[in-house]
This record gives structure tokens, C-alpha cells and sequence, in this order.
DNA sequence: GAAATTACGTGAATCGTTTCATGTTTTGAT
DNA sequence: ATCAAAACATGAAACGATTCACGTAATTTC
């Protein structure tokens, strides 16, 4: 060993090994070396529990293996379903996960994306609504839900398809007055499309639908002063109700029940994301599943593959619906 | 710039600037240097969108100011929510956070340690349930909830505390015959006082207490059987349960249901952990509340931190109760 | 106003890898 | 036995940032 408190280096190990740095690289990289001295060299890294430095290597190589993701909150369980599958897709090829967690904070975030791009990570996957996100034409990017444009493709669930599936299977449970509630930014984001495609759909089976938007911040008890509106002699003037996230539905059926409105007998509710308590269990609600492993494989391979221009800007993938309880099928 | 395509390096910007590389290094650096080649580096900085290379510093500082954090799976709402305080308090020191995922794969956790180890982190945090995780004495560390002995030094909840406050909640409650169910690791882990804690209160109170522990891996259905087995004429022979994790205690309420007892009018169930809806919801039952962010930060801080002689190798923080709905108060 | 002192910018050397032109050894053919 | 060709190990240069011994210019002092 070089110094005792020091990590040891290629050079110590060549040292050790009675071989030349350049040998000590080709057995470390697998390129092919005569048996003896790749034995030696094994020995020697053995025998001082050498570690390569990946920096040195990063620095020359100008590859780190490191892909940065970037997302608002590690709390909500879809952020942290769509790091896992992210995580595990990038480790399977090699790579490793810098995660940033912005906390909905938009300047923070922009700061993460610098900080990505002067880490010299491969590749950068954002899952954000910051409509002003700058991400450098210099490296790799891929973003989920909302179309950065630039050279950043963005990989969704099939937003349209899925409005359009929570209509129907509403309508098929038997709703005949449909209500869209939405809470989230003003933008034009992929999650505008869920709406877009519900109210195509009851417009084609011409059953009447009322949307309420409420931006981002707005106290989710407007959405129950809404409700409350809509409530004549103790009837709802909705049967059907489809909710733009998971984690709305579930507030929402809250509020139906705490005005005495029992779901899914009068109301029927359906939530977007398909959520499962602790990963694993029964969904919240009635929902459209998002196919999270799917569009987390998609992105580490958009991210990872050489694009040309035959590379789409937008990738949606297919949803299904799931049962919950809170409709009636 | 230098060539067009490469991202343009310290010593371009010197050039642009007319000044020496130690210049631009100490301006960057924010070692003062005077006004007018402060501002001539500044400006070439802009001129040429300068980004400073990580690997680079690096490699020279021997410090990356990135801390590898080790869970076994994102989608568990635990995990998730420990993961955004620790980064939350990672980026207020001015760290990031290197993620790895294990999905609850020993042999993937022993690679993580050793890849962070060769990606020279500067330390790393590990939440595991394995029990013969190696970490280098080299690289500090902090563990979660398990104790690996060495220079690590362990954060937990209060664990032996939270098993007699379910005992006395339960026993408050009117409960007069309790049990405590756990399902998890064979091996001694700090998770393990919250039984120690449950069954000490218990004696101390003189009530009655069934311990039923299973192994990982083992179906839930063996407690449904067990729970099965305490029924005579419909009446179960436990009046109050305490689960080791909200996640099971959960799963216990459903068997519970199934099994035609009213909860909490004929059983009481506690969990532990505090987890909620969406993360600001209601609790999924009553629950001993883990203080994630003390706890996050707690492990910032250690890591980060100087050890010495009187660093404590064990630190446990305290639990507080939260009603959910579960029993009756 | 000259010498001494301070202030500060300079650039070569360095960190630990990889690469490639060079040199040495081995192999095989004649 | 001799030589050409192939095979393969060698080590200096390079990646980009930091540091520090050095040199130059500005300031102070008597």
C-alpha cells in the first residue's frame, strides 16, 4: 500500500503486480492480457482492496455512468414508483441514479439541472411542470408528462386515451351527468390531455359534462364549495365524477361522503395514476393505471440511446382501467 | 469557445479573459482577486457558458460533495418520504444525493456500497435489513434503524419507547387482551425493541400479550390462520393489536374485517411508522409516528459531521402517537 | 526618492485514469 | 539458424481543476 491512510491507486497496484500501469488498465477494463499477468494484476488489486476512482475515470472517459433524475417530491407515491422502476431500469444497464428531489420548487430545480450539467452526468430525466425548464442541448435528456421541446423527447401515459377510458367506463357503470376535476398549473402540460379526451368522449356519447379547474394552490375546498353548488334537495346534479390524479379522487370521495352522498351507489368516482397503497395493495379508487414500469424503461432507454432525427418527440404509452370501489365495476 | 462541439474548460475561459488559470480558478473559488480581473473572468465565464467540471474537482479535491443513499425500495411510502428529508437536507448543506434502489436484493446492496465506494461519495446513508453488509472503514457512514457496528453510527426512532406507548394507547383505550404481530427479518434489528418495548409495558400493567412473529417471505395468510385460531363463537381472543408496521397493520385491519370483527369497536389496531395518504392525508390506521425528518436530518448531520471518541453509535429519537381511526382514541 | 515590504497574478506540477506510439519478446516460416 | 511478423507490455502524455512557489507591481517607510 502506497500510504496507509490513502486509497491505493492503479500505480500502487502496478507497483505491487511487478507490471506497468497500462497493464494494470487493460485487466481493470477487461481488454484481453496474457494470463500471467492478469493474475498478477487480480492479486495485487486483491491484496490492497484497490478501488478504481471513478472521477479520474469520469474525467477521462468524459462518461460517468450517472443519470440525473429530476422530480418535485419523493413523498408522492407516483414520483417515487416512477424512481424505482427508473432506478432499477438504469442500474440493469450500468448506470447509476443522481436523484434530485426539488420540492415543487421551481428556481431549485433549475439549479438541479445545472448542477447535473456540470457533474457531467450522461443524461438527465425530468419529471416536471416548470414550464421554463432550461436543459442544456449538451447533454442527453429525456422529460415524462409535460413537452419540454428542444432535444428533449417526453414520454407519457396515453393522457387522450385514458380521458376518454374513465368516460366510458363511466357512462358503461351507468353515469349519465359526468363532472372533470382538475387542481394543477395553468400550463399546457400532457396532463391537459386527460380532459381533453374525457370530454371527446361524452361529447361522442352525448352525455353532459361539467369541468372545474382550479389552479395550483388553490385550497381544495373550493372544489367541495363547488360540489355544494351542485346539490339540489340532498341530490347531486353529477353520478359520474373523474378526477385528474389519484390523490384528488381520493380527497374527492371525502367530500362527497362528508356531504352525505354515497360513493359509488350516487356518485361514481375515477382517479388517474394508479396508486396502490404501499405499492402493493388494493388501488385508493377506481382508476386509470398509468403504466409506470413501462414508461420508466422507455426513458432510460431514450435517454441512454444515440438519437437521430427518426427519434419521436413524444411517446405515449397505453393505460388501462382498474377497479377500486369507488365505482361500481 | 475552443471547438465548438466541447464544452469549453477552465483554461479557455483564461484565454478569453487574458488572464492565468489561477486567476480564473480563484474567482470561481471565490478567493478575492482584483476587481477588474474579477469582472474579466466573470464576463468570459458568461461569453462561453462555463461550466465547471466535477470529475475534474473532483479528482483534485478529493471531495465530490455527493452522499450515496441506500433504501430498499422507493415505492414503500417510508422509504420515499425518508429519501426527501435526507435530500432536502443534503442540498441545504450544498450535497447531492446519489440514490440507489436496491429492490430489497442483498447482493445489489453489497455492489451499491462498493460502487459508492469507487465513485469516492463522501459518505453514504444506508436504511437495510441485511445483515452482513460491509461498508469500508474508509468512507463515513450512517445507518438507519439497524445498527452494522464499525464506525457507523445508527439513527432510529425511539423503537423500545413506540412499542410501550402502543401498549399503554391500547390498554388506555379499554384493551385488555393484546398481541403483537410482526413479519421481517430474522436478525436482531433495532425494529425489534418495538416488540421488547410492547411486551415490558405490558408485563408492567399486567396484561395479558401473544407474541406472533414471521419470517420475510412468509404469506400474510399465516397471520390470517393465527388470527383464526385466537376466534371462538366469533369472538376473538384479542381485544387490541399491535403491528410492527403501518403496512401490516393494514393488512390486519382487512383480515380482521374479513374475519366479521368490527374495528375498532371489537379489535383496536395499532401500527407504526405514521405513514399517510399522499403524504399529507389522513393516517392509513392509528400509528406510533416516526419523526422522518428529525431522523433525516439527524443522519445529514452525522455524516457530514467530524466524528469523534463521543459520537454516539446509537441514536434514538422520539415517537409521539397519531390517531387513525384504528382504535378508539 | 530608494529600499523594503506587501499584494497579487502566474503557470508548472499534480490528482488517478486511459490511450497510443514505442519497444520488446515470442512465434512461425524458410 | 535467421528473419519477418505478430503479439503484447510499456510509460509518457492528456483529461480539467487546484495549489503553491515564484515573480512582478504597487505600496509603505524613513
Amino acid at each position: 500500500m502506497a500510504k496507509p491512510g490513502e486509497a491505493p491507486t492503479m500505480k500502487d497496484v502496478a507497483r505491487e503486480a511487478g507490471v506497468s500501469l497500462g497493464t494494470v488498465s487493460k485487466v481493470i477494463n477487461g481488454i484481453p492480457v496474457g494470463e500471467s499477468y492478469r493474475k498478477k494484476v487480480e492479486a495485487a488489486i486483491k491484496q490492497l482492496d484497490y478501488h478504481i476512482n471513478a472521477y479520474a475515470k469520469g474525467l477521462k472517459n468524459n462518461r460517468t455512468y450517472t443519470i440525473a433524475v429530476i422530480l418535485p417530491n419523493m413523498i408522492n407515491p407516483f414520483f417515487g414508483i416512477m424512481a424505482h422502476y427508473i432506478n432499477r431500469a438504469l442500474v440493469r444497464h450500468g448506470y447509476r441514479m443522481l436523484l434530485c428531489d426539488t420540492d415543487y420548487d421551481y428556481a431549485k430545480e433549475q439549479e438541479m439541472v445545472q448542477m447535473a450539467e456540470q457533474n457531467k452526468v450522461d443524461g438527465i430525466i425530468a419529471l416536471t411542470y416548470n414550464p421554463d425548464l432550461k436543459i442544456s442541448q449538451n447533454v442527453r435528456s429525456v422529460s415524462i408528462d409535460r413537452c419540454l421541446g428542444g432535444n428533449t423527447p417526453c414520454v407519457a401515459s396515453d393522457n387522450y386515451a385514458g380521458g376518454r377510458l374513465a368516460a366510458q367506463k363511466l357512462v358503461e357503470n351507468g353515469c349519465r351527468n359526468l363532472a372533470f376535476l382538475r387542481i394543477g398549473s395553468a400550463l399546457a402540460s400532457e396532463t391537459n390531455k386527460r380532459k381533453d379526451g374525457f370530454v371527446a368522449a361524452c361529447e361522442a356519447m352525448q352525455i353532459p359534462c361539467v369541468c372545474k379547474v382550479l389552479l395550483d394552490g388553490t385550497p381544495i375546498e373550493e372544489f367541495e364549495q363547488f360540489l355544494r353548488d351542485n346539490l339540489t334537495d340532498g341530490r347531486l346534479a353529477f353520478d359520474g365524477i373523474f378526477c385528474v390524479t389519484d390523490k384528488l379522487a381520493v380527497e374527492t370521495v371525502k367530500m362527497l361522503r362528508r356531504m352525505g352522498q354515497r360513493v359509488p351507489e350516487d356518485v361514481q368516482v375515477i382517479g388517474y395514476d394508479g396508486l396502490r397503497t404501499f405499492g402493493d395493495g388494493d388501488y385508493y379508487c377506481s382508476t386509470i393505471v398509468q403504466p409506470a414500469e413501462a414508461m420508466a424503461e422507455t426513458c432510460v432507454r431514450l435517454v441512454l440511446e444515440e438519437t437521430d432525427t427518426n427519434t419521436p418527440s413524444l411517446l405515449c404509452l397505453p393505460v388501462s382501467y382498474a377497479f377500486g370501489g369507488t365505482t361500481k365495476a
